[in-house]
DNA sequence: GGAATCAAAATTATCTATAATTTGAAAAGG
DNA sequence: CCTTTTCAAATTATAGATAATTTTGATTCC
């Protein structure tokens, strides 16, 4: 214990830096110094750069040739786009993952669907949601499937906070159940179908909030 | 004319490797050592570590924090999890593309279709079967999911040149035939569907080559 | 003869410095 | 008063240099 060995200093930088956009920290569109950010995380900009490029291939920022980086703007069709993704690539995924289901597994995903139900706000909710789905698609043992299944969370997840980060209602997640109940009867493509339309269900803000310009706010909500 | 202004030194070294690992150049585990790419291009090597990070968003590369970056390695496994992938997104893509497809790209096409079928080599064959999806699958806009499509174009690539680097053999892509006939007489799902088991067919390399370790020699095929 | 050890060489990761480009604002001109 | 031009400050992109880690290869020991 003491001091993580934390791998490289550019992995650091960009998991940090992909935290601030998911979390809307960083708001569309802020530009990306590398001088301001290699200062902060007391290094040079060379490390910061090659995180740059990380943040680039996650969709989360956009680089122009000799004009710098910004964070990557968003609008209603790309979250559309995204959810449209995740449908496709979690249903594969889980129809590889069925038969790598035990018990103990549905067993966590049901509890953290509890915890879904119990959270406080948006940001327990997601990581709670996010828990859920990692649990029932990670046995498909699919590594390049999941990294990118990783990547559209981490745009869904900043969809729903840039929707959310004010007012948060809870509610029950029936359609996890759904899918566990499915899922623990053998009836697997009853599960994908369910978890198809899940994900794709694209919630509206309850209102926009007093930030100036009335942006879109939708965002996955599964 | 004259000088390409070529965006940026990293994007064209990672261009350039990509071409290099897809084609077979670089073999699968082989270093890829900053300093001497680096003297290659004649740059120093930040630019070549920017590149690295592309390579490995890309999945052509594997980074092992202070042992250096190797070209990636594949097996039967990921042949198969990048032809799934490739079925899911092409499907979706062309969902949405249908609509938008004019009789002109459908000729377009048509003529990539045929250039495929009187390929010599191999190399000529996937430069036009590649146009071809992208002709029918770039009108859906959705720009997210044609780069993640590009990206698995270019694994499946790998895993082709791979397998039939020495031997080809000509062939009639009945197909892709298929396909554009449904879509031009607006029969979309049905073109979806053929689309979806092309993309899955993998084909067996005709022998082993002389190449010492007896390696799984099979490739995608569409 | 083969495994273990240790030092030299090669290589990676990072930092500091330099060149080139862009941005933004002030000044000049219509 | 608005547009265009000019110039300085800020920023990006790359080069060269340094520290630290891993490989490699020869040598010794069992």
């Amino acid at each position: 214990m003491g001091k993580e060995p934390e791998d490289t200093i550019a992995s650091r930088i960009s998991r940090e830096l992909a935290d601030r956009i998911v979390r809307g920290e960083l708001a569309p569109g802020a530009r990306l110094r590398q001088d301001h950010i290699a200062e902060e995380f007391q290094t040079s900009h060379v490390p910061v750069r090659e995180a740059f490029r990380r943040l680039e291939a996650q969709g989360l920022a956009i680089s122009e040739p000799r004009r710098g980086v910004r964070v990557a703007s968003f609008d209603l069709a790309e979250v559309r786009e995204v959810a449209e993704m995740r449908a496709a690539l979690e249903v594969l995924a889980l129809r590889h993952a069925a038969r790598h289901l035990t018990p103990a597994i549905l067993d966590a995903a049901e509890e953290a669907t509890r915890e879904g139900d119990a959270a406080a706000d948006v940001r327990a909710w997601e990581e709670a949601n996010r828990r859920f789905h990692r649990l029932i698609l990670t046995p498909c043992g699919m590594s390049r499937l999941l990294a990118s299944i990783d990547d559209l969370h981490a745009a869904s997840a900043r969809f729903l906070f840039s929707a959310w980060q004010s007012g948060w209602e809870k509610r029950t997640d029936h359609d996890h159940r759904a899918i566990l109940l499915a899922l623990r009867q053998g009836r697997t493509e009853e599960a994908c179908g369910i978890l198809e339309k899940h994900v794709q269900w694209i919630g509206r803000a309850p209102q926009g909030v007093k930030s100036g310009a009335p942006r879109e706010a939708f965002a996955i909500v599964g």
